[in-house]
DNA sequence: TCATGCATTAATGTATACATTGTTTGAAGG
DNA sequence: CCTTCAAACAATGTATACATTAATGCATGA
């Protein structure tokens, strides 16, 4: 029901282009024709194609007419537009979520991926922080039933997915994003709608602050 | 520059295929196999395809395994979802308009729309008002420069243009809405931050309220 | 040596072919 | 008359073929 039933090939194509594109090991910049990435796949051009024009929609890659697709690089512009538009969206859904008091089984699948950012933060493991950041911000998208926008939110998610690798690393221990997490999580259980708004909103400014900020001290102008 | 060198069968496909949508010439649960609607383009199912694929990553089509293409029709609650975007993201482009101050040229434009949709509203030029009312939201969007924000935005706008039409008579004249849009660009025009992203969010909110109480009452559960 | 232009190469856009598989029709049997 | 099953049909997913056209490289000439 949730997946096909029947694997497709381009769906394969678009999973496995998709994936060595946010693992990095399609670099930005990285630039192939249809057949050579047809090639690569296993596959005939056409499923390839079709892939490639998902890819494209989603922002992850440009086709260029005779030179093939890019995978492109996210700058700091890009980073702007894509938190302007997070800080906008995921507070949203936090006040939603506060107003309508989800059912104590979803609010512990999010306390749970809060405790494991927490631990992640203690025991120094970066990775797993990470990964329950993603959690978290993907999980109360999924539970506040706006497809739309989760749908459009999970490809800017994807988009800066990359940045966020990078720089995970080159900043000290997140230890006010867990907190404001926490803080966010707190609010919506107590049904605070503004609150729950509102601290949503300042994680979301700090933390693109903070991630330009480390792109430009690094001189980093594109990931 | 703007427009491609050489026009392609898929752009062609997607355009004439998007227009008969919005303009209701496919209307809501029409619903065709590929073959046929490449037969009705003259040209090959390939491009047809690729422009369906489009179509339906933006929300106008949905794909049905052995069915065909479907004209979507537009819910009540898809309605909701999409309004309480709208509700997010366009008061904060108005927002960011007001604090950048714009030139001139461009506030001229927003300030003739505006104009345009009054002198419409009081000719009872309810088309022409409708048109200006559209005009008046894309080019707000357009002059804050957040790509991803407009080309989404714009999307959801295709959405609901067909509902937009159907409610447009069914409603009282949109003094209202004529009067909120005068507002929102003076607030611009002032530089008033805070005072554009409040009404114009009030705006959103008031258009939401009013587009599915219309809806409510005339028991149309989709359009 | 460098510029110019032609020929070759190669990638895309599109058409067509084909296998697979779901749907539907119609006939046969209860 | 309704149900069941099979065969024909049809649509998709994919592969392949092909025309067009941009890019590349090489040869030619200044």
């Amino acid at each position: 029901m949730l997946s096909e039933l029947k694997p497709t090939r381009v769906e394969d194509a678009y999973l496995r282009l998709k994936d060595e594109i946010l693992q990095n090991r399609m670099p930005p910049g990285f630039q192939a024709p249809e057949p050579e990435i047809a090639l690569h796949l296993g596959m005939s051009r056409t499923p390839v194609r079709e892939a490639l024009i998902r890819l494209e929609s989603e922002g992850l890659v440009r086709l260029i007419p005779r030179r093939g697709a890019l995978v492109l690089p996210v700058s700091a512009d890009d980073m702007r537009e894509i938190y302007e538009i997070l800080t906008a969206l995921e507070p949203e859904a936090a006040a939603s979520l506060a107003r309508k008091k989800p059912d104590a089984g979803c609010l512990q699948e999010l306390e749970a991926i809060t405790l494991a950012m927490e631990s992640a933060l203690a025991s120094g493991d970066l990775d797993a922080w990470a990964d329950a950041d993603d959690r978290f911000h993907r999980k109360l998208l999924a539970m506040h039933a706006n497809n739309r926008m989760t749908n459009f939110v999970n490809t800017l998610f994807d988009q800066v997915h990359r940045a966020r690798m990078t720089t995970l690393r080159l900043r000290k221990p997140p230890e006010q994003s867990t907190r404001e997490h926490r803080e966010i999580l707190d609010h919506i259980i107590a049904g605070d709608v503004e609150n729950a708004r509102k601290s949503f909103r300042a994680h979301r400014e700090r933390a693109a602050a903070e991630l330009l900020s480390i792109l430009e001290s690094y001189r980093l102008p594109a990931l």
